[in-house]
This record gives structure tokens, C-alpha cells and sequence, in this order.
DNA sequence: AAGCCTCTGTGTAACGTTCTACACAACAGG
DNA sequence: CCTGTTGTGTAGAACGTTACACAGAGGCTT
């Protein structure tokens, strides 16, 4: 009359298997100080045999977790998923684990994602393009280690990783100006409610291509609608209506320049020789045959695998904040190009 | 001298607050039997007082943690992620949380992911195109209530949900024979070393593929490569160099497909005049304007909402396996036509 | 030889919940 | 007035782990 079919192991069963008490065999399991070469030997074979893992949530009890938690605004964004492979890669080998949720696109829901994973005990948390707000953030930062990526304008108590958007943002303008383009327009996306310095990617990219315009003398033209398809094709049709149209895109995401694309093609465009368009992160279609669009590279996977990092030394006991930055690499591909030909001094767009 | 800047409230402190029992409390959070209608009052009156909020942890030693378990195996695949957002639309409603893992590409990887998942105390499992091995599957499945995603075969301790890919790869057959297309090459991807009739998806379209071409009396013709923008280009560019190339490419997912377009472009083929290209899974990029590739749609979202809900039923003590099988759907775009003219014959072919 | 370390191992009190068993009150039926 | 019954609340033992406090056993100094 055995207990239930297969009951789990615990550290008793562990203990009495290896003939030894259960605080010795905890200590073997946390590696703490005190454990004979015979003692680690005998509590290491009677795990094996019986095939025994320490029960997490116990543990979280009074220790660590071991679990740190990783919460995604959306998945369907390609950039993410490679933070998050980064952010695995590194923690391979420690003895963590990450878990994820998906906070989804408004700031209530995100932080019940982050509330329902400090609820399961996580040591630590990383947060991806998080727009819940400062005070929030700061207050729950300072009771829990936290790592913040794709969030400008540090924060005093957690750590951050980001892109440097500005940067990319003049990249992509010096680029566009270099081949002869002057009207240059931009395509962003909704700041989120967050205010200066506290900004998303989308902010400073478009902050960094208004400073980038004005210091080479050149007018700033922003649409925002949402960085997606559908906002990149309206965005686009909207410019291309105007009775001077401009001669470059740069969309702050790929996925909106892919929009912008599919309006040139329908209005009769040929890119890159009527119309350029840049766009920005290097998802992956980006790279193929059809699209070879000109973006800008943020590595997801540096980015991630430096989260990590951060968020185990702060695990550790680091208290002082620190603020990564990662450097965007501009991708010239095929859709950009010298703009069209005036005809004499200033002249009329040739059109097919 | 308070002790820790900002403890968490504990059940404890709520009881306190009330002026009642711990037990009481809990009653009231459980929705137990044998509360007052004031009690409930006081208590809930307490709990908004105090923020407080349950420990994940300590409930799971006990009784449920209310939490599960997903498992994905790759990110970038478009279509785990549209699981997960109708895993989450099912749970919103409910008092579990999913948090996820990812398993990655290997057995081994993968059977870890779960483990650690299994360690955290989670109510259930929800597997998406797990290629541990069956024995294995079933063992864990008789331990804890799960639901696997996208592999074929049943099972007899959990529950499934799969998209019909023989009835998908036919649709497709049908489709291009239809178009009269009579040499229609398939790229593949490996098994992960699974044996009828528990297989994942790619196994069970190539078979599909095979069936529907014998039945219509065409010769089947496979090439093995992977699932990826590499392998489409590849395999591609191989059956191209034939002396007898096909007609027609049946890419088992888009994203090969993506690559079979690439190839197809760089040997100057015109798609779909020169060849045709038909993929699966209807990413999103197949959607838009340069790519618009016939695809078949197998719905993410109808997936994740209903192994949630199978799951659910699980937790709450079904027993017995629900096979649950989705419809998938023809999308036919602008990359699948009639093969070319053969000289004589047949009619000819003319577009744009 | 006494005193004092150092090194290993054990006992046990937490940790924050759940849930069974029970106490008590109020009330109904005989 | 006694005996049930029903409804409401509480005590307290788990659950599986950690980590503090301590007990012995030797070995080194004086």
C-alpha cells in the first residue's frame, strides 16, 4: 500500500537514502561551507538514484528561487525573442532559470505580469520595453533586483541595457544625407505616455532623427501612426499625397517599412529609384531577397546576454546602478539610393 | 525600528488587520465553505488596505499554485507565439497565470525546460511541439495535468490539440494539380527522431504531401533539408539545377518558402510564371505586398485558446484524453499559377 | 594536560500558505 | 430540558526547504 503512484522525492527521502540528516544534505545542495569530500559523495549518489530535484517553491520560502523572470511586451516583435535567447544563453550556465510572461501592449496589464511574477518568488527581473511608470518602477526595483531593456533615462535603482537610439537614428539620417536627400520623413510610433528622459526606442529614435535633421540644416517631417504594417502604408500614402513629397522614408521600424514599401509599390514607386526607405532593428525578412531592406542592427542577442549579467551581479548584492549602451550598426541594403534626377536647378519629380 | 524597508504583507498581517483567524482568511480567499457575509466584507476590506497579495510559493506546498507551464520551442517561429496570446486570452478570465519557457531545439534542452517548470509547481503543462520521447511524455503526463500542441499520434494520459496537416499538405496538392501542375517538389524538415504516429507537424504535412500525390498519380519528391530561410534556398536551388525541374514548390513552412523565393529570384525564374511557390503556416510576412505567398493558415489563436481551456477542464480532474484537431485553410495568393506553356499542348499562360 | 581552535555534522525554528478537525453558538424538534 | 443539526469561526499540523546555533571530535598551542 504505497502513498500516491509516484510521489515526488524530497530532501528527507534524499537524507534517509544517504543515511545522513537533512540539513547535510542541504548544505551539498547549496555548496555551503562544511561538507566532506565523503559526505558530498554519499548525498550526490542517493540524489541520482532517486532521481531527486528540490521543490522550488520550498526553497523560495527561505531562500532563492533560482528563477528570474523575464517579462516580453510582445512576441510578435522580433527583436524580443533574441533578447530572450541572449538572456537564456548566458543563464545556461548558472544554476537560474528564466521564466516569461507577456505583458501585453498597456501598462495595467504589464504590471500585473510583473506583480504575478514577483508573486511566484522570482530572485530577479527583467523587463523589455516596459511603459509602466517611473515611480512604479523605481519603488519595485528597490525591493527586487531589476534589469531594464530598451528603457532610456536610467533609473537610480535598477540596471539598464539599451540601444543607442539616437545614434541610430543620426546613422540612418547621415546615411540618407549623404546620398542627396533632403526631404527625409520620418514614421514613429506612440510614445506610450512615457515623458523625457524615461523614453522607449520609439522616442529616441525619433528625437535623434529631429536632432540629426535640424543639425544639417534640414527640416524635420514626423508622421506618427503605430510601427506596424498597416501604419507604415498609411503613413506613407499620406506623404506621397502631398504636392511635395519626400524623396526618403525612414520608417523607426522595419515592420513599418515594410508597410511602406507595399504603398510605394501600389502608387507606382520603384524603390530605390523613385523613392528610399529605411527602416530600423534587422528583423529578419528584412535580409531576404525579395525585401533587402536598409536598416539599422540592434543586437538582441548582445543585448540579452548583458541583462543577464547585470541582473546576476545585482543578485549578488550590487547596489550601485548601472547603464549599458548597445552600438546600432547602420545595414546599407538595396533600398536606398541617390534620390531621382531634378531636372535643372530644383525642378519636377520624374515618375516612370 | 521597523524590519525591512518594505515587507510584504503576509496572510498574517491580514488576519491581524481584520481582527480575525489566518484560517478565516484563507477561507475567504479560496472561496471556501463556511464564510459570513461580513467576515468576507472585513477581510477583503484588509486585504485592499494592505496590498496584500498571495505568495505564489507557499500555496503550491499546499494546495494549487495556480500557475502553468509553456513550453515553446523556438521564439522566432511566428506561430508559437500566436499560441501563447490565445493561451493568455483564455487565462485572463481565470485565476492562472501562464509563465513560459523555451525549450529549444534539442531533447535534451527541452525535457530540462519542463523540468524546471515541473520544480516551480505549476497546475499544469501546455507543450507546444515537444519532441521528447513518448514514453517520457507519458510518464510526465501521468504526473501532472498536460496538454501538448502540434504533434500528431494522441496519447493516452494527456490531452492534444494538432492542426490537420495531411488534410493541409492535400489542400495543397489539390491546389496545384488543380492549376495543372504535375511535378510538385516538397522541402521537408527532419523528424527530431520521432516514429509514427506520434510526429510533429513537418512529418505529418510531408506524408500528407506523399498520400496526395500518389492518390492523384503524381510522383512524390521530397527534399530533406530544414525549415528555414537556408534550407528553401537550398533545396531550391538543387531541384532547379535538374534536368527536369518541377513546376512547383511545396514548401512544408512559409518562412522555407521565403528562401525558395530567393533562390528562385537569383536563377532569374519569374515566380509564379516560371515556377510556383506555396509555403505553410501563413506567417505574417507572407501577408504583405512583396512576398503575398499562397500559404495555408492553421489558427494560432484557435489553438492556444482551446488547449487552455482542455487544460483547465484537466486541472479541475477530467481524465480522460481529448484529441482536439484543427481545420487548416487554403490561403492561395499571388505566388501560385498555371506551370508554364509547354510548347504545343497546352493553353498559354500570360500575366501582368 | 589544559585550553582553544577548526572542521563536520545535526537539531530545529522559521517561511506563508492550505485544510482537516474541532469548538462554540444558535436554534429546531422531540 | 435534552439532543441534534446547522452555520460560523479557530487551532494547528502539514508542505519542503534553508540557515542559525550548537555539539563532538580531533589537532595545535602553550
Amino acid at each position: 500500500m504505497r502513498s500516491s503512484p509516484a510521489r515526488r522525492a524530497t530532501i528527507q527521502d534524499v537524507a534517509q537514502s544517504a543515511g545522513v540528516s537533512v540539513s547535510a544534505v542541504s548544505k551539498v545542495l547549496r555548496d555551503a561551507y562544511g561538507v566532506s569530500p565523503e559526505m558530498r559523495a554519499k548525498v550526490t549518489t542517493a540524489i541520482e538514484k532517486l532521481g531527486y530535484r528540490p521543490h522550488a517553491g520550498a526553497r523560495g520560502m527561505r531562500g532563492r528561487s533560482f528563477t528570474v523572470g523575464v517579462v516580453l511586451t510582445e512576441m510578435s516583435s522580433p527583436f524580443q525573442p533574441e533578447v530572450v535567447d541572449g538572456i537564456n544563453d548566458q543563464l545556461e550556465s548558472s544554476p537560474f532559470q528564466a521564466i516569461m510572461t507577456v505583458g501585453g501592449a498597456n501598462a495595467e496589464r504589464q504590471q500585473r505580469s510583473i506583480e504575478a511574477l514577483v508573486d511566484r518568488q522570482v530572485d530577479g527581473l527583467i523587463l523589455i520595453a516596459p511603459f509602466v511608470r517611473q515611480p512604479w518602477l523605481e519603488k519595485l526595483a528597490a525591493s527586487i533586483p531589476t534589469v531594464v531593456v530598451a528603457r532610456h533615462g536610467g533609473g537610480s535603482s535598477y540596471d539598464s541595457v539599451v540601444d543607442d537610439d539616437y545614434e541610430g537614428a543620426r546613422l540612418v539620417v547621415d546615411h540618407l544625407a549623404g546620398l542627396g536627400h533632403q526631404r527625409i520623413m520620418h514614421i514613429s510610433h506612440p510614445s506610450g505616455g512615457l515623458k523625457r528622459p524615461f523614453v522607449l526606442s520609439q522616442t529616441a529614435r525619433c528625437e535623434g532623427y529631429v536632432q540629426a535633421m535640424n543639425r544639417l540644416g534640414l527640416d524635420a517631417d514626423v508622421i506618427e501612426t503605430t510601427y506596424s504594417e498597416q501604419g507604415g502604408y498609411q503613413a506613407t500614402v499620406e506623404a506621397l499625397g502631398r504636392s511635395v513629397p519626400p524623396t526618403a522614408i525612414f520608417a523607426g521600424a522595419d515592420i513599418a517599412a515594410l508597410g511602406a514599401l507595399r504603398a510605394a509599390e501600389e502608387l507606382g514607386r520603384q524603390v530605390p529609384d523613385d523613392l528610399t526607405v529605411v527602416g530600423y532593428d534587422n528583423i529578419y525578412v528584412t535580409t531576404i531577397g525579395r525585401i533587402s531592406l536598409t536598416t539599422v542592427d540592434q543586437s538582441g542577442q548582445l543585448t540579452g546576454t548583458t541583462s543577464a549579467r547585470l541582473l546576476l551581479e545585482r543578485i549578488e548584492g550590487r547596489s550601485q546602478p548601472v547603464h549599458y549602451v548597445v552600438a546600432p550598426r547602420l545595414i546599407a541594403r538595396s533600398t536606398s539610393a541617390p534620390p531621382a534626377v531634378h531636372s535643372g536647378g530644383r525642378g519636377g519629380k520624374r515618375k516612370r
